[in-house]
DNA sequence: TTTACTGTACCGACTAGACGGTTTTTACAC
DNA sequence: GTGTAAAAACCGTCTAGTCGGTACAGTAAA
């Protein structure tokens, strides 16, 4: 349908709105009124399609995550390896640095910091991938999990600009961690 | 001077206070009514000692960054090798799991999440810390950087809750990898 | 007629910070 | 030691403003 089409896309353009209020002015200035001005968008269009703040964080938190598993997914089934895809494809999701990974954190972290602050989808989805890590890659699961809190640990490294390695040390790290993987 | 004695006791109370408020109601709801209370000290008694939330905050972050500081050199110091002693009292710092490390956290966290959100001095200590990694701990770059890297990384998952590991994985990460360090 | 909005006005709750006043402690003269 | 004046520490209220959410009347399109 035409108006579902509109829809979706008025909704996407509010979580693109909220989000950059995120990046712009930080999680705690997160405002409805300054999400409807970003969109371009009234604060009742606003209303219209989130009725409370507190959903609107929550769909930015959930696209976040659906974008980073959708993209996990994807880089796993494009390595060919019979064991440890999902923990390649791990380190190849921070491999690079900060492409629109700040942009991914936003969701998160205002969820994190704002009010309720419900990160319950978040963990929900972390365990998920660290179950599949641990269990389901075929490879020594301490392994599985070094590949896992290393790419976690630089993508939240990343978010809050905590002395992030450079480009150079990044890759060497990952090499590193890459030859302590079986052979694919 | 007594005087001294006494102002730094309330200013440390109150800073507890504030932690506890970060802990127990989340970042975002911490106001200065909410943090006299905790303390037990009127709110204009709060703001003599800091005159504004931010500078509230900036105290928090401040210690909490000393306090990790001194207990990291500490345990540098502890164990007796001669390169590598570092990298080891990062991980030895994040073995446990999360004893106060949280409260250490909220620190960090309140002061992100917070407006003005001035992270400055954590990603100072940061690159000093990495710093000191890197370029004087007599080991490999790399190695210490993943030191590094896993540490932050098993912190900052435990400070969010995104599916922290047990107690059994993560001994068993930080073992391989102190197994990669050089012998003392 | 329904969907998808716009625009404005408004309410109640909350909050940072200012401010004037009060108690406690310290410094020092005697 | 004692009195005392000043400084430090602290109290409680008030103000100005923000923000989430409601209400509602109107509009344009399908």
């Amino acid at each position: 349908m035409r108006q579902d089409l509109k829809s979706a896309r008025t909704r996407d353009l509010l979580l693109d709105a909220a989000a950059d209020v995120v990046r712009d002015v930080g999680a705690a200035k997160l405002s409805l009124d300054r999400v409807a001005h970003a969109a371009g968008v009234s604060k009742g269009g606003l209303l219209y399609h989130y009725p409370t703040k507190q959903a609107l964080i929550a769909a930015m938190l959930d696209r976040t995550l659906a974008r980073a598993d959708h993209q996990l997914h994807q880089l796993a089934d494009q390595n060919d390896r019979t064991s440890g895809s999902f923990a390649q494809a791990y380190l190849d999701y921070v491999r690079s640095g900060q492409p629109d990974e700040l942009d991914s954190a936003t969701g998160i972290f205002a969820s994190a910091a704002l009010d309720d602050g419900d990160l319950g989808p978040a963990q929900a989805q972390f365990s998920t991938w660290q179950n599949r890590l641990i269990d389901e890659d075929g490879i020594d699961p301490t392994l599985a999990l070094l590949a896992r809190v290393v790419g976690d640990g630089l993508w939240l490294i990343d978010l809050f600009g905590l002395a992030p390695p450079t480009k150079e040390q990044r890759g060497l790290l990952i090499d590193l961690i890459e030859d302590l993987l079986p052979e694919p």
